[in-house]
DNA sequence: TCTGGGGTCCTAGGACCC
DNA sequence: TCTGGGGTCCTAGGACCC
């Protein structure tokens, strides 16, 4: 049987979403005109989540200042986001995906594949395809790209050719006509290093990137990257739909400062601030970690980092960050202005069992105490947030 | 223009063990 | 006395994704 697989990616997630809410509540449309999400508009460090495609033709663009946009088009709308709304948004959006096929993974929180070999037997795809995106369309108000081709690749490529609210395919014949004349760029997981890197010996496009020797790929970007590139640019991916949610490796969370900070006192607040946050984290889905790390950044952007082991797994936020700051005081020396801050943990386990040491610190039943205190307060205020939320959530069918 | 936040995976060198 | 090769763990750094 012919493979068939989905590629669904909503059009400018973040800003599309968003726009649907405020439609709702009798706002215009931000999707007509040059508009973006920003993680905070008031904050000029702050930079670009999603732009509308008004705001794209003016050379807009995600990850891009908001400070630059706004010279850009000093007429910007910028609106703040919205994580609840985005995280319900999402959920009807892979309920109704899920639907069509039940062998579906989720990428990312606005993108999904979808295995439809089954389905899709004896029935042109396109058709399918291009139900399923009016039917996401007509239920949630919000447009999205559907890429159809015989593998993961060919299909998310082709979700990301002409949008919004387009099916194309991508299958193995189409890819010497729609892939190869397209930038290495556009290729899955050649990002601005490994582009430099090729174009520097003159390979521009995805078509000279698979008609290339492997073994001089190989002298380019390692062996392993050279063969994975090879495949990838002849269309080749072998790699299931993955149903499976995979657990998660690490928690991480970091701080940049409005202006950078010189004070060790700020800066220990913030190292403060982001334990809290990652211990919480670990505790919330039942993890220990055994490795922490930590980083920080300079106003030149270099950054310097620290990670080390713990004689046993932890979820205690105190011991975390004990450990933080002991490496932050190696890498830093108060003298030089501090950007962001960040902590993370990894090697996480769970162990549900903790190793009793005989030279335990006796402060440690205090610590845990505090952190059931703020764990308890986490959440009530999450309570509270989803009993207003709930209030106002809308419901996905159609109004 | 002046660059967020949260992840995954890979590489390379050094330490240590067998 | 000086020597091998392989495996694993740790650390630092880098590339990529959304």
């Amino acid at each position: 049987m012919k493979r068939i697989i989905f590629h669904i990616d909503v059009n400018s997630a973040f800003l599309s979403w968003i726009a649907v809410k405020m439609v709702r509540e009798g706002h215009p449309d931000l999707r007509l005109v040059p508009s973006v999400v920003s993680g905070d508009p008031s904050d000029r460090r702050s930079i670009i989540t999603a732009a509308s495609i008004p705001a794209k033709k003016l050379g807009i663009r995600a990850a891009q200042p908001v400070s630059m946009a706004l010279r850009l088009c000093p007429s910007l709308v910028i609106v703040g986001g919205d994580w609840e709304w985005y995280k319900e948004c999402s959920k009807g959006f892979i309920s109704i995906c899920k639907d069509y096929s039940p062998v579906l993974q989720q990428f990312s929180i606005d993108e999904c594949f979808l295995d439809m070999s089954f389905r899709c037997y004896g029935k042109d795809p396109v058709e399918v395809a291009t139900r399923l995106k009016d039917e996401v369309k007509s239920r949630l108000g919000f447009t999205v790209n559907v890429g159809v081709g015989s593998n993961k690749l060919l299909a998310k490529m082709a979700s990301d050719f002409e949008k919004p609210d387009k099916v194309h395919t991508l299958w193995d014949s189409e890819v010497e006509e729609k892939m190869w004349p397209l930038g290495v760029r556009d290729l899955l997981w050649v990002g601005k290093k490994t582009e430099e890197r090729l174009t520097s010996y003159g390979i521009r496009t995805i078509g000279e990137l698979a008609a290339i020797d492997i073994g001089f790929l190989s002298r380019l970007v390692g062996r392993n990257a050279a063969t994975q590139l090879h495949e990838y640019a002849n269309g080749r991916d072998y790699s299931p739909v993955e149903t499976e949610v995979a657990e998660a490796k690490s928690y991480s969370a970091e701080r940049t400062f409005s202006k950078d900070l010189s004070d060790p006192k700020d800066v220990d607040r913030a190292l403060f601030n982001v334990a809290c946050i990652v211990a919480h984290r670990i505790r919330r889905d039942r993890f220990r970690a055994s490795t922490v790390s930590m980083f920080v950044k300079y106003t030149d952007f270099s950054v310097a980092q620290k990670q080390c082991q713990l004689p046993q797994p932890t979820d205690v936020t105190a011991v975390i960050l004990n450990e933080a700051r002991r490496m932050l005081s190696e890498v830093w020396d108060g003298s030089s202005p501090i950007r962001q801050v960040g902590l993370g943990v990894t090697k996480l386990t769970h162990d549900s069992y903790e190793q009793m040491s005989l030279f335990e610190d006796p402060k440690m039943e205090y610590y845990r105490e505090w952190d059931r205190r703020y764990d308890e307060k986490k959440a009530e205020a999450e309570d509270t947030r989803m009993l207003a939320y709930e209030r106002r959530k809308p419901s996905s069918g159609s109004e």
